[in-house]
DNA sequence: GCATTTACCGCAACTCGATTGCAAAGATTA
DNA sequence: TAATCTTTGCAATCGAGTTGCGGTAAATGC
């Protein structure tokens, strides 16, 4: 496991105090977060601050951004060594019911014969639903 | 090919001016459109009414919604036949170039195996790329 | 056919997440 | 140290989506 510095070096993102403190919660949380929630956990923290540092961890590939269908972009560190390519693609699943967003990195994406010459450059696979814990 | 009058018919909305002319719209159109591609393309018809005949739309499944990762919902009539469950899903390609979306009919959706107690409601699968008219 | 109820429409206002302008504070370079 | 660039916090703005409300049209009851 990487430490916050260590991340923020390699990435070649400048270290900086609001950048440790959402690294930090991002890192904390296993689950895909958005900027409201982040925002809400930090709450000394500017809300423009947070949103131009997650800004600038998906453009340095710190991060990446999930758009699950709950309306809000959520946000969730890169496994190490990913590089946001299409292969480290997993599904994400959004319960309807808790508004929580779950990684299914277990789940296997197929290969996607897109039509000619289409070019893939990222994709978003977002299963909506019940959650094990809401599906009772 | 059913006629605008037959879709509401069948679907059991009741026929309207601003109906009509959202479904005529929508039908000849072969790419799913936003609230706002409809409001420019229907200058004299106005936002709210285009945006309550949606969701009626949506809700007697006459259309369903698309969420591209575009930030802006799209629509798209439904298929004949088509009842909006998960079976009936395809994928949405988004060129990141046009901002067009496509609906990709011909590649099949695998079967995703959820984890244990998780239960499908329905997905939203986005490829984002370049389409072929951007991609040279 | 006329009165009453219900549904629909258009306008304006509002919500809320995302984004930006700007000036102050901090870090870096010359 | 002075000049320059970056980051930060505040406030304002943007834009898609949504809602309240009064007026109009359609459906229903008598």
């Amino acid at each position: 496991m990487q430490t916050e510095e260590e991340i923020l070096k390699i990435k070649k993102v400048k270290n900086t105090a609001v950048r440790m403190v959402v690294l930090r919660h991002l890192l904390s949380l296993e689950k895909a977060q958005s900027l409201k929630d982040i925002e809400n956990a930090l709450p000394y923290t500017d809300r423009s601050s947070i949103f131009r540092t997650l800004k600038t961890f998906e453009e340095n590939k710190v991060i990446h951004s999930i758009e699950d269908g709950s309306g809000m972009t959520k946000y969730a560190v890169c496994a190490e060594g990913c590089n946001c390519d299409p292969k480290d693609l997993h599904y994400h699943f959004y319960c309807t019911n808790c508004d929580k967003t779950f990684c299914l990195f277990d789940v296997p994406i197929p290969n996607i014969q897109l039509p000619k010459n289409f070019k893939l450059q990222q994709a978003n696979m977002v299963v909506k639903g019940l959650c094990d814990n809401c599906n009772r």
